[in-house]
DNA sequence: AGACTAACCTGAAAGC
DNA sequence: TGCTTTCAGGTTAGTC
């Protein structure tokens, strides 16, 4: 699922693709919730502008436009961003399936009814395309000048937060330090995975209410958090649902996942099994005796 | 305000 | 085999 290094994988390979491109044309799919912004609107607003820049902000995606408008992006569960030509893509199934569709094997990409944004250059180069199956990623266009309250409700990129940030929210709180973790209003960008990891990390059991953790383990939390959204760049983000690198490539993180999606397998520390219960909605993973 | 829950959505996997 | 049910999860809206 696209948590931060997964949206910055994607922000990285995408960029050249967009940036200095004018659009000619835009298809999309019917009008749903997946359309922040009307879809005859994007078609008519987007039409002509060119992308100017690719920025990212927790799990979104922020395009600038010439004349001040922005694209927002969010890849929500199974959102994929890529470029026509990409071969060997996997568009659908898990890691444990894994197999590509006759139409990857043959290198070129059909739009299928998930892929929701189609945009066509005026150079004639590749489209871009914004496919997502579950559709909880969303489009919204914003206006020159205009603002936007999910943008603004985030909290500090977690990879630019200090340990002075995690500890503020957590001091007031008593919910399950991992819902903290969650809320994009604290850290922006961690997700269900890294979260998991972090906190194994730090031997900090998820459960555990956030104002019961001191500030020096908000320390050692926050560094773990950054060791594993570092290490999941490094290999490319975590293939565990949908996600896709652009360039059609799995990712390698799920190779080096310790507790998460290990139910029952033996702690990589102790040799526990690794229980799963539910925190905050999700699935949570973590060894009983290790985090505390 | 913080905490909790339902809802959104679809395909995969489990259950029968 | 095949149909039915359950599950997964980022985010928001609604409730207490």
């Amino acid at each position: 699922m696209p948590e931060l290094p997964e949206v910055e994988i994607t922000r990285r390979q995408i960029a050249p693709l967009l940036v200095g491109r004018t659009v000619a044309a835009v298809v999309t799919t019917a009008s749903s919730p997946f359309f922040l912004t009307s879809p005859g609107t994007l078609r008519r607003r987007l039409s002509g502008r060119r992308f100017e820049r690719l920025d990212r902000i927790g799990k979104y995606l922020v395009a600038g436009l010439d004349g001040g408008a922005q694209l927002l992006l969010h890849l929500g569960m199974t959102g994929q961003v890529f470029a026509a030509g990409v071969r060997s893509l996997r568009l659908l199934s898990s890691t444990r399936g894994g197999a590509l569709t006759p139409e990857g094997q043959a290198g070129g990409f059909v739009p299928d009814r998930h892929t929701h944004l189609r945009l066509h250059f005026d150079d004639g180069g590749p489209d871009v395309f914004f496919r997502d199956v579950r559709k909880f990623g969303r489009v919204e266009l914003l206006a020159p000048g205009a603002s936007s309250p999910r943008l603004e409700r985030l909290g500090v990129d977690a990879l630019a937060a200090r340990a002075g940030d995690l500890a503020a929210a957590v001091r007031r709180r008593r919910a399950p330090i991992k819902a903290v973790l969650l809320d994009q209003s604290v850290l922006a960008g961690v997700g269900n995975i890294y979260a998991d990891e972090a906190l194994f990390l730090s031997s900090i059991r998820p459960s555990r209410p956030a104002n019961r953790v001191t500030k020096p383990q908000c320390e050692q939390l926050l560094a773990a958090v950054q060791r594993v959204l570092h290490r999941s760049l490094e290999t490319g983000g975590a293939s565990i649902s949908d996600f896709v690198q652009p360039s059609g490539e799995d990712g390698r993180y799920q190779d080096e996942r310790l507790v998460y999606g290990r139910e029952g397998e033996p702690c990589p520390r102790c040799h526990t099994p690794v229980v799963r219960t539910v925190i905050a909605g999700r699935g949570t993973h973590y060894c009983p005796r290790c985090q505390r």
